[in-house]
RNA sequence: GGGUGUUUAGCUCAGUUGGGAGAGCGACGGCCUUACAAGCCGUAGGUCGCAGGUUCGACCCCUGCAACACCCACCA
């Protein structure tokens, strides 16, 4: 082995040969245990929060297929309708072309080439990291089986009355043209103005203070070519007696009617409201309740259409905006106009502002589908973790509208859907079984030309990849599923919808756990963007990339070019070598750690070198191990074998680590399993029980029997170590078990298919633990001397011990060879308990004295300063406990264990500071 | 406007039925000790956001407040 972990040289090879033998797929007869990857888009690359995720699935993945489970973790990714359908645009633009010039056929047939490049792209990526999927089943949401489930879906719900096609109010997206749902929009706070116009009454009319106007105030001026009223609050003094009037709507020469309605907010502007039915969602409201009139002023593309005045038509709506509002000051009709922060809804892709408008839609009606989703995690047949966001599922849930599924797009399922000539509607999976099922004759039908949201095919995701609309096999083995790894941000978009449809279309959830990570943040816990350049590339991470390549990759491509001087500014700055390799293990070991309940993670690559070096630690101690065990290899030998102390401890901590890592599995606490590895491997086995070893091993007198239990518990315990920590880190615990197995008599070709290590298999050794801390209480008040006392590291010393009980004495002599060796020293000798000690620099260990003759080895200023910080902190300590035990309440009222606690510590609080105080006196004498 | 989360060492974060405040990184001092300098040894850092309350006892439970983050919401 070499004398450093070079994460290269083994990773890639590992999980070629992995995959070659088909480790992946779900073998055995155990327990199904089944996890869907959430699908990534066909966009592109992988991103941190990706990296993240399958991390975690691949960690719980790993760990059931260990368990003996039958394991299945299905591949797929997602067609991304309207994502991936603006990127192919996007590089059409870049080509000087448009999709409306190559024609529908040929832009559908451009995106599956994209689809086919990102793909590979993907799957690389995912490799590369160690995601233990099982290729053989890959899925992706258009291919030909998953698009007949979407199909068979639409039609049933169609059949039920679940899809309907209804005239409605929807978001509109004027850059791409097309209806979205709720969800898609993202409001946001911006600075506007609010205008405030004059209507003129009509009829001779006048306010109660005399004015023979209206004013309304409004934050969109243009949309008042489409008024169809104004509205006042009906108790509203102020105007009560002109409702029922008419004003003049200014420009188009239309008369309004006055009317009252509780929807206005007479504390708010003027207390009159323009409404505006066709282009508000409140003003349809409005309208709807009095029956007014629609009137629709914008083409798809939100210019004004004909059916507003003459001057204003073909104008984009900002500038019929500022039109209007020219107008009426030139009418003198604007009275006056304010700064006013408001909710502007833009939608999520394109970013534009969101027009309300009047469109036809396919919807799916919500409510009876809700209701047995809301039941399923009411009665816990799904669980949330962590379960707060239970309340956001149930909140959304509770209130939740009929969702518009079609869009106005040409990537996508197209909604199985025939018009005739005369309009009307016939559903059916295909033309054929439309004109069967209807019977149709020889009538021209037209497919509706719009595509379904890609949520809607992405909620048939856990039974739709399994084989569905088919009674599979494999739907009736891995469904439903055990757990659905996932982010927050897509519970409304995904996890709830997933579970509507699944309960309708077969029976079952879709999952009965749903774990929600955080979002992967940058250092300064900024949303990790293109758009801010501050992303990583997480095989950037595995591979390392040099500063200018970095500066390049996040600065090409952007939308927003005038970035780029900035965005190299910050990456000069946050990476001025670029980025080291710190290999898969090191950045899947990281998010591990970092996965702590649902909170957002930081990433931070101090961090990751930490676990990089982690790395490197558990690759020296296999070199160590395998050094002094593997020529002298004796298992199976029926020879005699002695465990010593040191062994038994080890064990006995082994045990202990392997139940903490199975807990934090099992609860899905993957910051605790990396911390129990981590703790384990490095302060126990590498920093003690390598070094305990030591003595023995090069010891050539060393009691024979003994000498093959140490090498057996080396090789026993570091094999136990890699398979603990193989779901975490598993290309560095295949290439260091390959090594080690062998030597424990295990011939089997890889450690993926070995069993997780079971707390059974071992057992806690509380005389060993007692004995080890014993000893390392003896060693770290001897380093602590040295350190403070300033003994040079290879200054062997002589020591004394005192005072302490039988059990000292017993363990000083089963451990007197491990002591001298750790704690270098030459000799001990013990003092009888009235025998004055010559000089010397003390540590307590309980009531044992253990001291270091000073002999001109120790500089009496440093140890008087050393011992005046070890009085303090006594002293500190017995005031803290004379007042507890001084307060009658205590001593009445907590329980007596508490009580008894507090008296044996404070006992030896004062035996230890006596002995302090006598040392430090005894120096000053000296 | 409603809701959720967060606030612990310089930084990033743990803290498992309320009973002696922890880790990693960083800082400081000392070591190339034959697995590892991507290492080893030692040291110094905290009024646990603020104010109350419950309790013999509160980082932990309750109330209020503040700051930050996020989600939802139709106020022109």
């Amino acid at each position: 082995m070499e004398s450093s972990f070079d994460p290269h040289a083994i990773e890639q090879r590992l999980y070629d040969e992995w995959e070659r033998a088909g480790y992946f797929a779900p073998t055995g007869n155990g327990a199904p245990y089944s996890i869907v990857i959430p699908p990534p888009n066909v966009t592109g690359s992988l991103h941190m929060g990706h990296a993240f995720q399958h991390t975690l699935m691949d960690a719980l993945i790993r760990y059931h297929r260990m368990k003996g489970d039958r394991t299945l973790w299905q591949m797929g990714t997602d067609h991304a309708g309207i994502a991936t359908q603006m990127l192919v645009e996007r590089q059409l633009n870049a080509e000087g072309k448009n999709r409306y010039e190559i024609g529908r056929d040929a832009f559908t047939e451009r995106v599956w080439q994209w689809k086919a490049q990102s793909g590979d792209n993907i799957s690389r990526q995912m490799r590369r990291m160690g995601s233990s999927l099982d290729w053989s089943r890959d899925r992706f949401t258009m291919d030909e089986g998953f698009s007949r489930a979407v199909l068979e879906v639409f039609v049933r719900l169609h059949e039920e009355g679940l899809i309907y096609r209804g005239q409605r109010l929807v978001n509109w997206d004027p850059a791409l043209r097309t209806v979205i749902s709720d969800l898609e929009v993202e409001n946001t706070e911006e600075q506007g103005k609010l205008w405030h116009f004059r209507y003129p009454l009509l009829d001779g009319a006048t306010t109660a203070d005399g004015k023979d106007y209206l004013v309304v105030a409004t934050t969109r001026p243009e949309t008042m070519l489409g008024d169809t009223a104004v509205a006042v609050h009906p108790d509203d003094d102020r105007y009560r007696h002109l409702v029922g009037k008419r004003v003049r709507l200014p420009l188009a020469g239309r008369d309004l009617p006055i009317i009252a309605d509780d929807y206005v907010d007479p504390e708010f502007g003027t207390g009159c409201v323009k409404i505006t039915p066709a282009h508000d969602f409140n003003d349809h409201e409005v309208g709807a309740r009095h029956g007014l009139p629609l009137i629709n002023i914008f083409e798809p593309d939100a210019t004004v259409n004909g059916n507003a005045p003459a001057a204003y038509r073909g104008l984009d709506r900002f500038e019929a905006r500022k039109r209007v509002v020219d107008d009426l000051d030139a009418q003198g009709l604007l009275d006056q106009v304010q700064d006013h922060k408001l909710m502007v809804p833009r939608g999520d892709r394109s970013g534009t502002v969101i027009e309300p408008l009047l469109t036809d839609q396919w919807f799916v009606r919500i409510q009876p589908l809700a209701e047995p989703a809301i039941a399923a995690v009411e009665n816990g047949d799904i669980e949330f973790v962590p379960k707060q966001y239970e309340n956001v599922y149930f909140a959304w849930m509770r209130n939740i509208q009929d969702w518009a599924i079609s869009r106005q797009q040409w990537w996508g399922h197209q909604i199985p859907a025939w018009y005739d000539e005369g309009g009307r509607i016939y559903v059916g999976i295909s033309e054929d079984e439309v004109r069967r099922k209807y019977g149709l004759g020889d009538v021209t039908l037209t497919r509706d030309p719009d595509v379904l949201d890609t949520w809607f095919s992405s909620a048939l995701w856990t039974f739709g990849t399994l084989g569905w609309p088919e009674q599979t096999e494999e739907l009736d083995l891995y469904h439903p599923t055990d757990v659905l790894v996932t982010g927050h941000d897509i519970i409304f978009f995904w996890v709830a919808r997933m579970i509507m449809m699944t309960l309708k279309f077969t029976g079952e959830v879709p999952f009965r756990k749903v774990y929600i990570h955080g979002l992967v943040r940058d250092a300064e816990g900024q949303k990790m963007s293109k758009t801010k350049g501050n992303g990583l590339d997480p095989l950037d991470l595995v591979d390392g990339i040099g500063l200018d390549a970095l500066v390049a990759k996040r600065t090409d491509n952007l939308t927003q070019p005038q970035m780029a001087p900035r965005i190299e500014k910050q990456t000069r700055k946050d990476f001025p070598d670029g980025i080291p390799s710190y290999g898969a293990d090191a950045l899947r070991f990281t998010f591990c750690a970092l996965a702590t309940t649902g909170r957002d993670v930081r990433f931070d690559l101090n961090r990751i070198e930490g676990y990089r070096n982690f790395c490197n630690k558990l690759w020296n101690a296999a070199r160590f191990v395998l050094m002094n065990c593997a020529e002298q290899a004796s298992f199976d030998t029926g020879q005699p074998v002695t465990l010593g102390l040191a062994d038994r401890w080890i064990l006995s901590r082994a045990h202990e680590m392997v139940s903490a890592s199975s807990r934090a599995v099992d609860t899905y606490r993957f910051d605790l399993y990396a911390a129990a590895v981590y703790d384990f491997a490095w302060h126990e086995y590498c920093d003690w029980y390598l070094e305990l070893t030591k003595p023995l091993l090069w010891n050539e007198e060393a009691d024979p029997a003994l000498l093959r239990g140490t090498r057996q518990t080396l090789l026993r315990v570091l094999e136990l170590l890699l398979r603990a920590a193989h779901p975490i880190m598993p290309f560095i615990t295949e290439a260091v078990w390959r090594e080690v197995a062998p030597l424990t008599g295990n011939r089997q070709p890889t450690i993926m298919l070995q069993p997780f290590p079971e707390a059974a298999e071992l057992a806690a050794d509380p005389e060993a633990d007692a004995a080890i801390d014993w000893l390392k209480g003896v060693v770290v008040g001897l380093r602590n001397i040295r350190g403070e006392a300033g003994i040079k590291p290879g200054q062997n010393i002589d020591v004394l011990l005192q005072g302490g009980g039988d059990r000292d004495r017993t363990l000083a002599v089963v451990t007197e060879d491990l002591l001298k060796r750790l704690a270098r020293i030459d000799s001990v000798r013990w003092l009888a308990d009235a025998e004055e000690a010559p000089a010397n620099a003390l540590a307590l260990v309980g009531e044992l004295k253990v001291m270091v003759p000073l002999a001109g080895l120790i500089d009496l200023d440093a140890e008087r300063a050393r011992l005046g910080k070890e009085i303090a902190r006594r002293e500190q300590e017995l005031e803290r406990l004379a007042g507890k035990l001084g307060n009658p309440n205590f001593v009445d009222k907590a329980p007596e264990a508490v009580v008894a606690k507090e008296r044996q510590k404070q006992a030896e609080a004062q035996a230890a500071l006596a002995t302090l105080k006598d040392q430090l006196a005894s120096i000053d004498s000296a």
